[in-house]
DNA sequence: TTAGTTTGTGCAAAGGATTGCATAAGTATT
DNA sequence: AATACTTATGCAATCCTTTGCACAAACTAA
């Protein structure tokens, strides 16, 4: 049924060119009469018009779409931050394309690689891995690009994160304050960005607390619950088990949950738990997860202003930008020097 | 950086194409010789050659691209819809782009239009309204269009959904069973199609055990968490307070447990609770959420199936595919009867 | 009357890839 | 020597839209 701008000109007589102006230039630049705009006008809707994008980018080498790529949809957290970008970027009036890399380097290689066939205007990438050689390919052919969560020291790109290590020092100290000094982590998938910082800030907050480091404490390698399930199952069987766990992920901790409910450990008397991310059903697990929030909505708005200048201004200077995170004390975590008080 | 067939050509000295053709066709078909190969391929890689998949979409009519609109993106059943289908479609070689209409009809339109301007190749919609005048456009136009989880009866479109009101009966047969007489309904959005399915089986059940339908009891007008939170601090109010409610999403169930909490009322000791949609942290709730699980993974492959044979055979007849959806009774529903024994 | 301006519209190129048809040279067949 | 294939490649049209430039007609100013 599609028409094109042929078809109107043919039925109305006029030139291609002033159908165009008519339906999408401001025919008030080319002066077109208003009779004319009214025949052009009724003709198109007639005949059901509509524009075709792919011809428009060709012709103009523009999209308007951002393409973005997340390691999980599903994830709460990433669900949340393509939510919040959806609302960004519409504001502007650009749209996007998502993909879902699936924790998987060869995926989200495969995703950039289509979405720049596509020719989007500019990009926004949670990546996966350890390896960015890719993301510095998009950067030196002068795409513009955003990395969000997951970021690399070593690559001089826009970012906004949340001060993971903070975020962690906030979670472990908070432990720490309460008696614990077993503390496990199970962690993410080791090597990426947001994983190895948290990683650093729970090593660090125990130095601080004169706590030794036991390796065998630090386990996990993804994102997904049944890491934080595995992992737990192991940790409860260790000789002197932790009090405490304090997971890299919100799907982790709910993995711990239902391990710790198949072995009827319960939480917070029989141990404690912490989790980085916090997802809407926090307060209402059981019991209340207490949590490292982030601040979801402003690293979407951070996002795409970093995109939209970069997208502006190609040259402009990279900033690194970090957020700061917070931690929300629910009921998942007891004190320990009571408890010894009280036994 | 990106460079084109033209480029590579003249640097070659081949035609754009025999360009072409070694790079994208089988070359076989075209006998390139093995040495004009390497040639071409060679300088294709250092320039960084890329196809421009706007001019292929153009020149073929056909993109590769599949729309899809759900209605909120950051709900865990249409993120988890949104995750299978698109390992369903990657499969096949199908790339899509995802909209969230933020359950508003307009920005559904708006979603429409802009992916039928992109000349995707078919649609899968989770509808938001009960107008589907738009829907039926699309139809029209014979764009390959399959709807999911949202239908709509009187329009004939492919579609799949979990039988809405089988899973209602479920659920409130279930309360029924355990002693329930005053049960509430929370709903969604008032005239949606699996809203609407949702009522009518809990109608039906209570009618079915001869227990008067109380209008009272029927509220709510939306999927969202704030919905499920008002309505319940409402229906707490109520000179004569349901001991059950039943609500017709996870997000509502989740705004339910919040207001419980807050007016300090035992779930399921003082009010039992089921909810349509079994999310993921379903059991992890306080108290374990007993839930009418819907066979997602199933409704995407059978989306996804229904929408291939659709492109490939576009005057097939139409189907409507319901699945059947299962309760997972966990604990967050007491018995009436012993309780009244007891007391 | 002549020159200059305004109004309304059309021509044609460009953007990048695909592909049916044509063609040239070389090989095989009779 | 004439004919018929095969092999390897190029030509040119097509997909649809945008836009600089050109131009005709009508009007204004001198």
């Amino acid at each position: 049924m599609s028409s094109t701008l042929k078809d109107i000109a043919e039925k109305t007589g006029f030139s291609v060119s002033t159908v165009s102006r008519v339906l999408h230039d401001n025919s008030q630049k080319y002066k077109i009469s208003e009779e004319t705009q009214a025949k052009v006008k009724k003709v198109a809707k007639d005949f059901g018009y509509r524009v075709n994008a792919l011809a428009r980018g060709l012709r103009l080498q523009k999209t308007f779409e951002i393409g973005i790529i997340v390691p999980d949809i599903s994830n709460p957290f990433f669900s949340e931050v393509i939510k919040s970008l959806a609302g960004e970027l519409r504001k502007k009036g650009y749209n996007f394309i998502v993909y879902d890399s699936d924790e998987d380097i060869a995926i989200e290689r495969a995703a950039i690689k289509s979405l720049l066939e596509k020719r989007v205007d500019g990009l926004i990438i949670a990546s996966v891995g350890q390896d960015f050689s890719h993301i510095q390919k998009i950067r030196d052919a002068e795409i513009p690009v955003v990395m969000v969560d997951r970021c690399f020291d070593d690559l001089d790109v826009d970012s906004v994160s949340v001060d993971n290590m903070n975020g962690a020092l906030l979670a472990v100290n908070h432990l720490i304050k309460e008696g614990h000094t077993r503390i496990a982590f199970i962690q993410g998938l080791p090597g990426t960005y947001a994983n190895e910082r948290r990683l650093q800030g729970y090593k660090s907050a125990l130095q601080d607390a004169g706590i030794p480091i036991d390796e065998r404490l630090i386990v996990g390698d993804d994102f997904r619950s049944l890491n934080g399930y595995l992992e737990t199952k192991l940790l409860l069987k260790l000789a002197n088990p932790p009090t405490a766990i304090f997971t890299a992920g919100d799907l982790i901790a709910l993995g711990t949950l239902e391990a710790c409910k198949e072995n009827n450990v319960k939480i917070p008397d029989d141990l404690s738990l912490v989790t980085f991310d916090d997802p809407v059903f926090a307060s209402y697990l059981s019991p209340a997860l207490s949590a490292v929030e982030q601040p979801i909505s402003k690293m979407a708005e951070m996002a795409a202003a970093l995109l939209y200048r970069r997208m502006r201004n190609p040259l402009d200077e990279r900033r690194k930008v970090l957020l700061e995170p917070k931690l929300n004390i629910r009921s998942s975590v007891s004190r320990l020097i009571d408890k010894k008080q009280t036994e």
